[in-house]
DNA sequence: CTCGAACGAGAGCACCGCTCTCGTCGGAGT
DNA sequence: ACTCCGACGAGAGCGGTGCTCTCGTTCGAG
């Protein structure tokens, strides 16, 4: 059946919370986002609100999933599938450190301290892991069109999941324990990377902040066999 | 001369509220930490404790040059001068990652997203190069006693400063820019893993933390040439 | 010994997250 | 077509927060 009036107004006010919020999120970051001024934004009581949201949490939890969906569209959208991979990489890793650049609140949420007291991963998983299935994707076609040599084929259940066995592009003979150990490294290490720059410890060591990226990412690139 | 009763029990309720403070923030995390709390701690209105700190905000960056002190001094105590580069690396940085798990909230808030408006870069800089400072030197060391093959010699200070440059062994022909690159990168990617480790990222991914903590660090070792 | 500065206590302001109650109104079932 | 339950927004209120101001007290330098 249709949705009714009601069902709609509810879900455009929805809409229009999270749109305040979000802009709260990006003005005052999330520390300082307040449920009571989002309210007014919208002009609402603060205890309407409610009515939409269960807590501040859940309203922050909401901004989590659709920051993980918003950076994992900007990768998605930079990857050239049918580019070297090194090149396709790089692409990706330049889209994420522009969206963090560009969206400085909403990449400390996602990938700063944890603001609540539990995050809810459940919900995020899928959102969150986006980023990490384009660069799985990347590593998985690098290897079935043959550019990366094969590997002693070492394969330890205890030191890494099968779940990111899959995402890391499945078995293939140019995959061992190593490989993957290196593809996790050049993974997170994108993140220390963009976290560094964007908090500040990199001041007054990396001048060049473009240049200084393409090198380091061009390093992780060459670790992992691109 | 010396102090007098007044400064020595000024001196001694200043330690009281940073005590106090450093185990709000250890339970509860900085997000969550009162200062009105840590007055009722100490048995202090909370008007009193402005008496000692201008500002919550300040109070925080105290905690924070304590915990780069703590941690810089954990990597310190870490580092045998007389053991080869690769094992003075890996000591150093599972000495971090120790002081990281046990200090989890205090790991946040130096490395997290940064909580005040804006911390006091001033005041914080030197108790926060203490690490990097021990890197550096692990880096020098190898360097000075002919460890690491003479580099390409490339120096271009738009890309890294001089006093990174300083920090990373000084002027040597095992240094280029594409090594001490790859020794910030080495640096960010130490932080990178132990962040996604404690802010839950290689949930699902990662199984054994200690041994793939390890490999990791030793990947980052070869590539700084250790 | 004096007097100003430092100090602790208390009240108060504006704001916060969250709960509860109370009229109102939409819409599904009869 | 009517009824009635549930969703809804508004408002008051609770306990908490950071921070400011005032007011006596007390310490210690001159």
């Amino acid at each position: 059946m249709p949705p009714t009036a009601r069902e709609r107004v509810r879900a455009e006010l929805t809409r229009e919370i999270t749109d305040a919020a979000r802009r709260q999120l990006a003005e005052v970051g999330a520390a300082a986002l307040s449920l009571r001024a989002v309210a007014r934004e919208v002009g609402m009581v603060s205890s309407a609100v409610y009515r939409y949201f269960p807590s501040r949490d859940d309203l922050l939890t909401r901004l989590i999933i659709d920051g993980y969906d918003d950076v994992g569209a900007a990768a998605e959208a930079a990857d050239a599938p049918d580019a070297p991979p090194r090149d396709r990489w790089l692409a990706v890793c330049r889209a994420v450190r522009a969206w963090a650049r560009s969206h400085p609140h909403e990449y400390a949420l996602l990938y700063g301290s944890p603001v609540p007291g539990y995050r809810a991963p459940q919900d995020t998983v899928p959102a969150a892991a986006r980023v990490a299935l384009v660069l799985g994707r990347i590593l998985g076609d690098a290897a079935a069109s043959g550019a990366l040599p094969p590997a002693g084929g070492a394969r330890d259940p205890a030191l890494i999941s099968d779940d990111a066995v899959a995402v890391l592009g499945g078995d293939h003979p140019a995959f061992d324990d190593v490989v993957r150990t290196r593809a996790l490294l050049a993974w997170s290490s994108l993140y220390g990377t963009i976290s560094f720059e964007l908090f500040g410890h990199f001041v007054g060591s990396v001048q060049d902040g473009d240049r200084y990226f393409d090198r380091a990412m061009s390093e992780l690139a060459a670790l992992i066999g691109f």
